[in-house]
DNA sequence: GCCAACGTTGGC
DNA sequence: GCCAACGTTGGC
């Protein structure tokens, strides 16, 4: 089964926000890479939910994949801040998929850390330059990263 | 707030 | 199809 790392901005949703909530759709990801992985997702695939653009940006927890990806609504909605002019019902080149929370890490696990593993040098997080908001991780990095917990 | 790096747009 | 200009991401 996949794994997947998947970034947020705590101030938009973080991983608190998302115990509190049990459940919610994961959109308004803008980037065709980040698209193609989302929908490759499968109903119970876990991913580690990141915090970004925040002051200790970090791994800060993990959530679970509870549906297929499909047409992500924000695109078509005029208010939304992910409004895409481009975007219609009809062709909608966007995806969201449901997510539901899984566990709070004590501790984030720091941007910094996840930088001095040896076994995460191939996760584009720790790349440099890279900004890809929806990756996938493989057994062994899930691993590398749950030891650090 | 700065700025490096990236993806996208649009003129040619 | 090239590539300069622009807007965005996201760490620091």
């Amino acid at each position: 089964m996949p794994y997947w790392l998947m970034k947020s901005e705590p101030d938009e949703l973080s991983i608190h926000d998302l115990q509190r909530l049990e459940q919610t759709r994961w959109d308004g990801v803008r980037n065709y890479q980040a698209r193609n992985f989302l929908r490759s997702m499968q109903p119970d695939d876990l991913f580690f939910f990141y915090h970004s653009s925040c002051p200790e940006p970090g791994i800060a927890g993990i959530a679970r994949i509870v549906s297929a990806s499909y047409p992500d609504p924000t695109a078509l909605e005029p208010d939304s801040h992910y409004f895409d002019a481009k975007a219609s019902a009809a062709k909608n080149p966007w995806s969201a998929v449901d997510v539901a929370f899984v566990e709070a890490f004590k501790r984030a696990i720091p941007l910094a850390q996840l930088k001095t593993q040896s076994a995460l040098m191939e996760l584009p997080l720790v790349q440099k330059g890279s900004r890809l908001s929806v990756m996938p991780v493989s057994a062994e990095e899930w691993a590398a990263i749950l030891a650090l917990r």
